[in-house]
DNA sequence: AGTTGCATGTAAGAGGTTACATGATTTC
DNA sequence: GAAATCATGTAACCTCTTACATGCAACT
């Protein structure tokens, strides 16, 4: 069982999904494509962690919904006891910008407005699923308790915006230090 | 030609350096063993986009001193015109808190503690280079250039300590949820 | 008319990790 | 005495991406 596995029980131990939801969901913290997935769902199934319905649909392709089972509870509990990796990213513009010099600064300014671009898209997204939390939620997200179901989400939201918050404004000091 | 071995160029584009060395320092942007980057280094060479010197030790072991060639340098500059892929992130912690409601207040402090206890140590780490960054220019760091040697070096640093600002923020306000 | 979204799946190949192999010096 | 650092390399294995395959509905 790889980390990715771990990380689908752990999007099933709060909603039933689709392969396909599962993968648009895991992409901030574990980016993979839906031929990664829908193999592992398969395996998740045969060792009893997950299971699944088929839910035939006329305007859309039928699809199968899997939930989480007890013994997939279980070894998600054991899991997060585990010690945990650290983040890894990769990141080309990192990579090119440590080189920046070789281009010139005009070429170099319109590499970081792209990326600065990226990262607004980046905000845009996640302010709106910050909305629609804050309207799911029945009490304001800051009185959300460690066990209620949107927890997760909201923490997780909150630490992605502040980082966005800190790579937009390292992509404004940079334009500064470029003019 | 793959992100990683441009990634090796962008390095040798600023110092002479060993397999090992490149492997140190390109971490942070594009984490990588030695197994994978000793045959890449071998194929860069093969396509003459850089060379080597042996250099014998008597301490320690001998040890290949690469450089990047006017080829390398051409293949460097093509790579940063083109389109630079998102930054991807994958993070095994995050996982586990999205669903973190499945363990006690108590088993989620210690991990929290220990997540914060690694950032700190990053800092600590970034800190330092820093302060070897600011010994090793003869001016003072926010009136470099973009085309001077340090200039990736210092707004890299600053990217990296920023984003661990908001992460170790982030865990001192999970922490105090958790209480 | 062409793209995007929904929805599943497989196969080939590239990218990345772990393990094996060697060996001296320094630090705990 | 054990582990870490320096230093290179290969082989086996796992992970991940790209491409192929299908098909309808909605939007541009």
């Amino acid at each position: 069982m790889n980390t990715l596995s771990y990380g689908l029980l752990s999007l099933l131990s709060k909603n039933s999904r689709t392969g396909y939801e599962l993968m648009q969901h895991i992409q901030p913290f574990w980016p993979a494509k839906h031929s990664q997935i829908y193999p592992l769902l398969a395996q998740l199934e045969q060792k009893g962690c997950v299971e699944f319905v088929h839910v035939p649909q006329s305007d859309k392709p039928d699809k199968k919904v899997y939930s989480l089972t007890d013994t997939g509870l279980k070894a998600l509990q054991e899991w997060i006891g585990m010690p945990t990796d650290a983040p890894a990213t990769r990141d080309e513009f990192a990579l090119k910008v440590y080189c920046i010099g070789l281009v010139s600064k005009a070429e170099a300014m319109k590499m970081l407005v792209e990326r600065e671009d990226y990262y607004i898209k980046r905000k845009v997204h996640y302010t709106q699923s910050f909305e629609k939390l804050v309207k799911l939620s029945e009490k304001p997200l800051e009185e959300l308790e460690m066990d209620e179901p949107l927890f997760g989400n909201y923490v997780l939201l909150r630490k992605a915006l502040h980082k966005l918050d800190a790579d937009l404004n390292w992509c404004e000091w940079m334009k500064s230090k470029l003019k």
